[in-house]
DNA sequence: TCGTAACCGAGACGGTACGTCTGGTCTTTTT
DNA sequence: AAAAAGACCAGACGTACCGTCTCGGTTACGA
């Protein structure tokens, strides 16, 4: 979970033996059910790493050890518990594992904090490009791959055109999304939830229409 | 242009003659100068009330005496421009107009520094709520409403089914392109406004085709 | 008694009026009060310029923007209330002069918070050259000038030779008195004075006796 | 040489063998080396624990366990070297004597990087109670002892009255030394040594003059 | 020959203070 | 009363060290 470890992936199986005291458990639990804790209280922009430390009964060199800054630190903390709320649907047809795939995303930002967590960390990784890169590859990469399984499998049962971009049904689908969490101009409801899939599946569901 | 009469609109048009000293066009000029400048060269996460007034070489309380935040003066910075570059198109078809006026929103961000500077009011606004409401008063809903007359004119000459939505189609087809922009996960060219015009025609083109 | 007024000493008669608001005279002496009391209570090692600032309830810049270390700020709170108490004495004797002057001092020393003051703010001047020099100039300089004109008055009236060198003199009498307050391997008592005086009459009294 | 040794003296013969690794001899070579390099190159307030147990490649723990603080380091790094450019001079006479081992000393502060480190230390024990016994006990004491000598031998040949306390004498013309040391108002040269032994001299010499 | 106790280098631990920067406000003199 | 200038209080930034602790490993003694 830490984000050096997740960087360098598992490709070294065998380790030299490292020196020194290692990495604490303790600690690092501490600075994230610090950083979770805050990011409930308030928006990521009103949190400090002081403040995380201080929270965490923990100096700040040892925050400043494993995370680089701040987003990075926020990511690690937010991401286990958002994937765990989009779970992959498989409930046999486009429509309903679109529907399913869109609503868990509408309410998990509707009805939790994780919704304000998620506008921060987005607002973050614009201005840190090092923070956006290990955003794609930690967040939008791999729940974009979760979401593609998606499409692919209605492609494979016939119920859209082999000729369509993924791509796009997903940047369609959940952009409109992030586009009316961002600005907030329109609700973000399942009547949405519906609207979005209808369109998409009039123009993919040659088969589905 | 200035942001306090701007949400105060015109609503005071004979003023019982204020007193003192007018506020200077030639402050107020040279604020907006320094901060289109610094906006160029670099995110608006980089730039700083101080840095603004000793560019314009003007004092701080003459920046906060017209806007009240970082926000608000970069949305004035960037607004004018950005809105000149988004022209309301007329082709005659919802293929063209919508084509037309995406691909004018990729080519700007793409192509100029508006696209940072877009990225990075989107990102201040996350954590402002007052500079949120003012960016849907302000950038959102006007853009919005430009937008908004493409689909209605298309609706006008039957090409979209009137039961459609058409804030379900702007969200979709500029969701998604904001989506692309904020993630950098994909591209945003020609191809990518071509399919997304594509998929939209064909999920609203049924009564039309 | 700021600072940098004192190094610039008052050689700029007709300022050209400077500009922007001036430094507060309530937050110069809220600091220097506060320095005062700190170091009533402990070392001049054991106060942080944090400390300072938020017991005089200021900011730490308006801290640095006036001196640019501990030891000049310690320096200001210190000089004055210790010079107060080493009053020219003019008994008309050399020995009436020395005794008082040397009692003077080991009194203050000895009887109050400032002998420690003391051995702070020289151990601070051994590890910070640019204080080192400031030190020099503001405290040894007028001090030994002071304590010069007891010998000088003394070869004056012919008490001592004129071949004798006032320096020596001054080094011997007070170097002895340093010597014992910062190794504290013997007392600084009134017994040391007498001692200290006698010899040095002792010394110089060839002609006088 | 180490420390925890020379405070504990040899009073316990006869130890009931210890268990364990014994300390190292290279261990504490290798720190002490490194220390006398480092006061080479810099003052001692510039030098921290870290770096000499970076520079000794050897733990920190490994420091702190022969040493409880910098100062102690720093005293055994300086002692021995320092103590074996004050040799007991023994010229038959008070004025070659205290010429000779003044002389020494001023040598020694002047011409090596031993100056520096001499004010590092005398500032490192203002800010150490504990630290100031110790110099007292390992550097003030035997010095003086040494000097002492000097005084006990001119009286014992009735070169000084007998009622002359040596101690005096010795903080006078050390004193003296150290007070130009470490305010650096005059210069530590022979001129000065000449002048100081000629004004104790003219003091104390009755049988001398 | 085996514990076991204390050492070894390395480096993480909770802390404190550093000196700098920015935010938003306040106080000058000048226009 | 607005202008430019810049000081005001507040507090976060990321770094450097402090003195302690925890690793895996190495000696040397006593059982």
């Amino acid at each position: 979970m830490l984000w050096c470890n997740l960087v360098t992936d598992g490709d070294i199986p065998s380790g030299p033996a490292k020196k020194g005291r290692p990495f604490s458990d303790a600690t690092e639990r501490a600075i994230l059910a610090a950083t979770a804790q805050l990011l409930e209280e308030k928006g990521l922009a009103d949190i400090s790493i002081e403040e995380v430390a201080t929270r965490a009964r923990v100096g700040k060199a040892s925050v400043y050890r494993r995370w680089p800054s701040k987003g990075t630190l926020a990511l690690d903390a937010f991401e286990a518990e958002f994937i765990a709320r989009q779970p992959p649907p498989d409930t046999g047809s486009l429509r309903g594992d679109l529907t399913a795939a869109l609503r868990a995303w509408v309410r998990t930002v509707n009805d939790t904090p994780m919704g304000r967590t998620l506008r921060g960390l987005i607002a973050e990784v614009q201005r840190d490009p090092a923070l956006r890169e290990i955003w794609r590859e930690r967040f939008v990469t791999p729940v974009r791959a979760q979401h593609r399984l998606i499409v692919e499998r209605a492609m494979a049962r016939g119920e859209i055109s082999p000729a369509t971009d993924p791509e796009i049904i997903l940047d369609l689908a959940f952009g409109a999304g992030y586009h009316r969490l961002l600005n907030g101009h329109a609700a973000l409801d399942d009547a949405f939830v519906k609207k979005v899939v209808t369109v998409l599946l009039a123009a993919t569901g040659a088969s589905g229409g």
